[in-house]
DNA sequence: GGCGTTTGCCAACAGTTGTTGGCCTACACT
DNA sequence: AGTGTAGGCCAACAACTGTTGGCAAACGCC
């Protein structure tokens, strides 16, 4: 039952075919097959390694934001960083995978969902709303902004927003978010 | 095989239980046979009626926005009047459910995302974006907002944007949608 | 009232899905 | 060198998918 290190190439190939298909087809339309077929095994041995295709999913989409620290940055350029920092991760071969894969799949599948609940609360509420007492709210206008444009730009692929490229798009939002963290609400 | 009075009642029935599904299970996950079970029917004459369960699809996300006409408000209140009316057809029963059978669904499917790019091109940027040169870009950044709200509220049910109410919402929204559509950009 | 069209159901199809058990091979340890 | 254990493949399974063809009944029209 335990791993010994002759299967780690088999099953890190695995979870590398298996994020691909799950970020370019969704969970439902991923199939076990296909991916083993991509990773050159055996449809039997995704099953055995990670138990079921729930498992092989949970495996691939151990996300980690690693949000800056807001308190090591200037107050007022906290939107542009932040924006920044986020189109970074979705534009970097490895980690946008994996968000493509959790939002994809959190549209369609209420497991998904609730761990993309989970990955805001434990790590964006955590990072931008620790101090005030409508941190929450801020950190979800935030991620409404971020994941919107991601939306549009990585999965929907709205032309005017894909033809933007990544300064520019910096630019038109970090005051957006910029007033999401500091300015007075209503 | 023109369709008669007769008929009519089935097809809405099975058009009604097709968008309660679609909304709620995405377009793979819904399956012919539990939509025609919801409406009281057998699974052949869906496909009967719409030629395939694509063609059902299709059917069942004809969207309207009914967006207002821009020359028809201030200019100064453009933001709100969108953010608000917007929010509107979401909380609406009917074409709340229209709008997140094609959201649902255009994160998995590609022609259902050509269909998303269709209605932003034909109605969102039509109606904001005929007169500058920059126009689609900034539909394109509204949208990026409003869709990030309605993903995070309506789909993902993130807590705390789904705690606020529809007003707090549209104060906290109205001048991002505002800028987008009329502050200098980049 | 008789006849053709339409509505609707039943049964079945061909394909695909996730998953399981059995068997052979190759490594590791003593 | 011998043996136990893990890696890997093949074949098969049961369930489910969208879709099709055939047949009974109800309707509209003359």
């Amino acid at each position: 039952m335990a791993f010994t290190a002759r299967s780690q190439e088999s099953r890190a190939a695995i979870l590398a075919a298996a994020r691909r298909r799950f970020a370019a087809d969704g969970y439902e339309r991923a199939t076990v097959r296909a991916i083993a077929a991509d990773a050159g095994i055996d449809p039997s041995m995704v099953i055995r390694y990670y138990g079921s295709k729930e498992g092989l999913f949970a495996a691939a989409v151990d996300v980690d934001l690693r949000l800056p620290d807001p308190a090591a940055v200037p107050a007022d350029r906290l939107g542009e960083v932040f924006v920044r920092h986020f189109l970074g991760l979705w534009e970097g071969e490895g980690p946008g995978e994996v968000l493509t894969v959790l939002l994809r799949a959190a549209v369609t599948n209420e497991g998904a969902a609730e761990r993309m609940r989970a990955v805001f609360a434990s790590q964006v509420a955590a990072a931008l709303g620790s101090s005030t007492e409508d941190g929450p709210t801020r950190a979800a206008l935030v991620a409404s902004q971020l994941l919107g444009v991601a939306l549009c730009r990585y999965i929907l692929r709205l032309p005017p927003i894909v033809a933007l490229d990544v300064e520019t798009l910096v630019a038109d939002l970090a005051p957006t978010v910029q007033r999401y963290i500091g300015a007075p609400l209503a």
